[in-house]
DNA sequence: GACATTCATATCTCTGGAGATATGAATGTG
DNA sequence: CACATTCATATCTCCAGAGATATGAATGTC
């Protein structure tokens, strides 16, 4: 009786391939470890399910209809979808292919991002990578909505449904122009700071840097005077080599080297901003867990530019 | 517990899509028509065979992991195969795709075959046709040895594997030279030609009509003289309109007009052969069970021309 | 014609899994 | 915080089908 559904078991076509293989009931039985009338009644539920006969059986010879090679055929096909559709199946369960969604602050982009990323993507080259350049805050909305499946951060935020963990201290410099009083000395006090003009990244896009450095020179003493609010770090550089004033940057931006600008520790230099990283407790998606590995085998060996 | 085959229970697979589709058990469960629980454990164990998560269950919403969403696309993929691939099987099982190899003799290369063949051509497009021309001994042969599927012959022979059917009877006519005497009569007596020389179709290739032939001439009370014996109808044709002789023919050769050469029926005219077809009954492949009854319908509408 | 081979049929046992019900655990919602 | 929702777990019943054995039927071989 033909089944509307056409599912054919695999169970059914092993047995029906063995069969077509050895042209031999007996000898396909003894090669399925079973005996040879249950194979006969296997071949004979999968005609049923066909609706036509697959071997032409004499008591002498057994061969395949015309029907029957078509099913040899489909078979084989199904058998290779099925290994195929399996091992990708199980590659995805191993975070071997997907997707992956990272959000990073402008202030990363030049330090741990790229060599993490890279590394990343060798390992899982079947992993689509999507970078999302955004303000800490957009970070914090984006992993709530999903947007993205990991975001990096200076200073934690804690949330019950965040996974949370510190890359590393980030130590925080004076960007200074080269001809600057102060740029002669090796360690710049941050008290000598509080007659200068400071640059600081725009509040709305960078609100942790920005109120860190507030509060720093509100610790010693000063309210520093606001020279100019930009919104990337090459306009910030570019300003201070100009001599518009300087900046509390983060090490990694170094990275940006003007003629005009020098980079100074502060004295005591023990001043730092933690880089984190976040994601998603709740859904625990292998991808983000291999980048996790990643990032912290990456920052372990080799740290960034400092 | 990743199992080594990778086969997938069609069954768990259909739960599976409705599940992917519904992100919700319960209801999941109600479009199969089976309780909540029951659904559950299929996943679970597809899960298992698979060795990874398919979906993220809160107790508030269901999602589908990465592996799931290819899973997804796997099994769409092979439910399309299958849906495919049983409908190749079945229509194999019907006799509309296959191979069919028909054996014919030259003499029929002319009037049966073309109209049968063009008509099982339409009708069954999606079956390879091989064509043998072949003489009646070799047809036989052919037969046995599983060589050709079906074959036409003139006169019957009968074997207990074959199955054999008598198409329709084809009157014997006397080709002739314009010029002969004989040719202006309407009918020619067989008696008449006892002094003719006869061109006859080589024994060796077509040993059924050459034996009528001297049977018929015997009965007739003469030897027929035997001028040439050529391998094809054209050169008899030929031959004949050249005036090296005459020679009985089947009525289907007349398509064959050579300005030199007319075809007289024989006075009486009740002398014909037997054009017949034969195939193997005991490979009951429906693509010969077509072929048959094509060339049945065939040959009773439109008789091939006389 | 006796024999051997090979597939089909009949019958029995036994188990895996389908399905149901009842209940527990987790987690949003008002 | 009580409640509702939803999925998982535990447990029970029941049966289709896997597998075995014994036997029959057909057919090629000596």
């Amino acid at each position: 009786m033909m089944s509307v559904l056409p599912e054919l078991d695999p169970r059914l076509l092993r047995a029906f391939v063995v069969v077509a293989q050895e042209l031999h009931f007996s000898r396909a039985a003894e090669r399925l470890g079973i005996a040879q009338p249950p194979l006969s009644q296997q071949i004979r539920r999968l005609e049923d399910k066909i609706g036509y006969p697959l071997f032409r059986r004499g008591t002498r010879r057994v061969e395949l209809t015309e029907a029957g090679r078509v099913l040899l055929d489909v078979a084989n096909t199904l058998f290779e979808q099925m290994t195929y559709g399996v091992n990708a199946v199980r590659r995805a369960g191993r975070g071997e292919v997907g997707r992956l969604r990272i959000g990073f602050p402008t202030s990363l982009a030049l330090s741990v991002i790229p060599g993490a990323v890279r590394r990343y993507r060798e390992q899982y080259p079947e992993v689509v990578l999507e970078l999302h350049e955004l303000a800490t805050a957009r970070q914090v909305e984006a992993l709530h909505g999903g947007t993205i499946d990991v975001g990096f951060l200076r200073e934690p935020l804690s949330h019950p449904t965040f996974g949370l963990e510190t890359l590393y201290a980030e130590p925080i410099l004076v960007a200074i122009g080269r001809d600057h009083m102060l740029a002669r000395l090796p360690g710049i006090p941050l008290g000598s700071l509080a007659m200068e003009d400071f640059i600081l990244f725009r509040r709305s896009i960078g609100s942790e840097l920005y109120d860190r450095i507030i509060r720093l020179c509100h610790g010693h003493g000063f309210v520093p005077q606001i020279a100019q609010e930009v919104e990337d770090w090459q306009t910030i550089a570019a300003l201070v080599g100009a001599g518009l004033g300087i900046a509390l940057v983060p090490a990694s931006i170094t990275r940006l080297q003007l003629d005009d600008v020098v980079y100074r520790p502060l004295d005591p230099p023990n001043v730092s901003t933690n880089v984190v990283m976040c994601w998603r407790k709740d859904k625990l998606a292998p991808v983000v867990d291999r980048f996790l590995e990643i990032a912290r085998a990456c920052l372990s060996s080799g740290r960034p530019a400092a």
